[in-house]
RNA sequence: GGAGAGGUGCCAGAGCGGUUGAAUGGGACGGUCUCGAAAACCGUUGUGGGCUUCGGUCCACCGUGGGUUCGAAUCCCACCCUCUCCGCCA
């Protein structure tokens, strides 16, 4: 959520990120409308809610029973006229909220200009392409072929894009997780286990609502829903808040699954697991000063960056330029590893810097330490690592030329013993 | 799911239709005292919004949302949450 104020005082500067993002600047001038609409009736109204406090104090004290009477009707008639501006208020209000709601953040000046994902700009490479003396294959033959990875099982039980995990693949699984949290913490973050279904007013905050509910699942009956992200539980966790200034940065990680009922179009992303309606994901969260969120995307993006590259990943990071950016993102990092079998490179981490963004919604900030009025924290969430993508590429990368695959050196203490997870 | 109790400021806890934005106590902060500290005493201590000549001023907020009333923290309705007991249960 942007700070009206902002709109108000420099509304060119919010029409030129909308642009930047292929979005269309017009509601802007819809806000400007409705916001002075609001504060004209505003003013109307507190001025006549003045008149009847004092009357109505003046009513309490009253002795004479006529000229009681005489003001209760002259205070009724102003009653009615403040409920009528009250009802005209709010409905003001909810429109201007539910346009200001659905203005996505300002892109970071480092943000490159760009329309599309084509645009985003590699900005790293970590280590080669790595070279086989046999064809690699896609995970998609190997997972079926090693009895690990099963997708008429997922089809059967849930639907379409939907798979199961066998044995040593659902143990290897596991050992990322558990790797990957372990790491985290190690990196200075607090591993927190949260709900996975969540309610209206935590999406919000997280900024998933209401401009992506087509996105998500949810439990009609009591109204809770499926979380698509890690990022919203623990956005919600300070939701309201006043935290200590002693207390930030506040770093949390978190694994969950995650659970997106987004359409997929049919074509060559189908194939294999890379994109279905449930995935595990490990997350990284920050909160903290805004002075220091710059500082903490380098390191958050440092943290996840080491992931890959103690998993021996080929690796590279790209910058997202404007027209790709998420929702409430400023700034991102994508890293994305080599599939050797898929012959492509896989997202399988996101950083970014949402600066006040989320917080605004979710009413977080912090009290100054030399006290003063508090102000909103900056929020940072980042992928380490996202969890169907990465199991492919350490099958994909680590196969062998008879179709086994090797477990590497720092998932080994999460694998009972499994060295390698050979054919049937 | 059933029965009961309750949700008030940083915390505890009064108030139960009019001068209560909210008694009292505690905490925190500032001051007096002290070599220093404690104690004691004095003072300060909420958030959001509108207007502002930036000195203020007005409005809203006592779980949430409605309602009654000239006027609601106080009365009515619905919902949410917490606690106790019962039921169910991994």
């Amino acid at each position: 959520m942007l700070d009206i104020n902002i709109i108000r005082e420099q509304p060119d500067l919010i029409r030129k990120a909308l642009r930047d993002r292929q979005l269309d600047p017009g509601p802007v001038d819809r806000i400007l409308d409705l916001d002075e609409r609001r504060r004209s009736l505003l003013g109307e109204v507190e001025a006549l809610k003045a008149e009847r406090n004092t009357v109505s104090k003046q009513i309490g004290q009253m002795k004479d029973a006529a000229e009681r009477q005489a003001r209760i009707d002259a205070m009724r008639s102003v009653g009615d006229k403040i409920s009528a501006l009250d009802k005209e208020i709010a409905a003001v209000e909810t429109d201007l909220q539910a346009i200001v709601a659905a203005i996505p953040n300002v892109p970071d000046a480092r943000t490159p200009a760009g329309v599309n994902e084509d645009e985003n700009v590699v900005i790293k490479n970590v280590g080669q392409i790595p070279e086989f003396d046999f064809t690699p294959k896609p995970h998609w033959d190997l997972g079926p072929a090693l009895g690990i990875l099963d997708f008429e099982q997922g089809v059967k039980i849930t639907g379409s894009r939907f798979y199961v995990l066998s044995g040593a693949g659902a143990r290897l699984q596991r050992a990322l997780i558990a790797y990957m949290l372990d790491l985290h913490i190690r990196q200075g973050y607090t591993e927190k286990y949260t709900p996975f279904v969540v309610k209206e007013a935590t999406l919000f905050a997280a900024g998933q609502l209401p401009k992506f509910a087509d996105n998500l699942y949810r439990d009609h009956e009591d109204d809770l829903w499926m979380v698509p992200t890690a990022e919203v539980p623990l956005t919600g966790l300070h939701m309201d808040e006043i935290l200590d200034e002693a207390s930030l940065p506040r770093f949390y990680t978190a694994y969950t699954p995650c659970f997106r009922r987004e359409k997929m179009s049919a074509g060559r992303d189908v194939r294999g697991i890379k994109r279905g309606h449930q995935f595990d994901k490990v997350e990284m969260y920050i909160f903290c000063k805004p002075e220091e969120s710059n500082d903490m995307l380098e390191k958050m993006r440092s943290d996840a960056e080491q992931t890959c590259a103690e998993l021996g990943m080929t690796y590279r990071v790209k910058q997202l330029c404007t027209g790709d950016l998420g929702f409430g993102s400023t700034i991102t990092y994508d890293i994305e590893v080599w599939a050797p079998g898929f012959q492509e490179w896989l997202e399988v981490s996101s950083v970014s810097n949402v600066t006040d963004f989320q917080a605004r919604r979710a009413n977080i900030r912090y009290r100054p330490a030399e006290g003063g009025k508090a102000r909103f924290v900056h929020t940072l969430n980042g992928s380490g690592l996202g969890m169907p993508r990465t199991l492919i590429a350490v099958l994909e990368n680590y196969q062998q030329a008879d179709g086994s695959v090797i477990i590497p050196d720092v998932l080994r203490p999460w694998m009972g013993g499994v060295e390698v997870i050979k054919p049937e």
